[in-house]
DNA sequence: CAAAATAATTAAACACTGTTTAATAAAATC
DNA sequence: GATTTTATTAAACAGTGTTTAATTATTTTG
């Protein structure tokens, strides 16, 4: 029954990572099994393995279209004033958590964190931090390399604990637009508490 | 091989719980499963489930246990002033994550989510954010409840946020302290931000 | 062009997992 | 002491990721 020519190499790693996506997409993360996968492209999970070299590459495989994603999402903002950056991209990232939360959850299952990062999401990755980075550049001139690394570090934690609290439902609080609201603040303070340092 | 009155129902169900955590701990959430709980008992799997509906009320009675220890340990934080409750409440939550990652990382497993959160678990979060809230009424005596309430949730998503990241080694950055520093940036900013929009 | 080498594909197996079932052994009740 | 109730277990079921050996198709070689 093997059939090599039907479709390259290349088809069918895109169909292996196509399928697997809808499955992620419509059942969450727990039903993303070799077995389905090949099932849904009509091949059996030997095969697969020619294509990955697990499940965890897989994962890593779709966990680096999610972060391409979502970086043309963030690409698409409009440049304005650095503030509005910042809180642009914090919203682009609740939405999209919101709107895609299998791909964002997989994005942070410790179970992928068992094998280690590919250099290439690693990359992806380090450009998005560059991107807050430069947004606080633009506001704090005169603050050290150290210092605006950490920050976009610490803004980028916060906005995702927004995020994972949320979608594990945990924040216990019926307030409408309560994310946002968390999203406003934490990210007005923090902004106006350091300037307030650099002031003083 | 049946043996009832080696043990009773409280006792078996106190060995389970115990055997558990310390698989747990060693081992990791992986590798928590009803066999090995079983086996570290000397009872089969059958019995097992005479004492728990299933592995998920067995995880979440194991998080009701770490949740207590956290709360315990937050409560002999010395009662200084507000600002360092909150810090000391911020310093105990990215300790105990560090202390005991395995428990930590149980807590907020999605997996745990499939079935419902149990009232008393439900309580015992909502009584940490009182503990939060209350030192914020101190530093805010003039904001509203609902005010209060989200940014007890806020700061709570922020050190969160810290956390799970360090946890899945995604900071991607060699800072001495890094954690500290970012916990003591980010709740110090949010409060003079605050503080700063009630001046205004 | 046919034969040999290579590579893809598959079915089956292995070692796990959570959970359920039927049979058995022990305790409690009458 | 006989009967009912309960605890316990081994076995089975339906999954899982991954590996293996055998088969089939394609390429390369003679």
């Amino acid at each position: 029954m093997a059939r090599r020519n039907d479709h390259s190499r290349e088809e069918l790693h895109e169909m292996a990572l196509s399928a697997a996506q809808i499955l992620l997409d419509e059942q969450g993360v727990t039903a993303l099994s070799t077995r389905k996968v090949a099932a849904a492209i009509g091949y059996s999970v030997g095969s697969l393995y020619q294509l990955f070299k697990n499940l965890d590459d897989l994962c890593w495989q779709l966990n680096a279209r999610t972060l391409e994603q979502f970086q043309a999402e963030v690409n698409a903002i409009p440049a304005e004033q650095p503030r509005e950056i910042i809180l642009g991209y914090g919203r682009a990232y609740l939405e999209f958590a919101h709107r895609w939360p299998h791909r964002w959850h997989l994005l942070f299952e410790h179970k992928s964190q068992a094998s280690e990062i590919p250099d290439e999401l690693q990359g992806k990755i380090a450009g998005m931090f560059e991107y807050l980075e430069g947004a606080l550049a633009q506001l704090f001139p005169g603050a050290e390399a150290d210092s605006l690394q950490r920050s976009a570090r610490t803004l980028w934690a916060a906005v995702h604990g927004i995020a994972v609290l949320a979608s594990l439902d945990k924040l216990f609080l019926n307030q409408p637009a309560l994310e946002q609201q968390m999203l406003n603040e934490v990210i007005g303070r923090y902004l106006n508490g350091w300037q307030q340092e650099n002031m003083a």
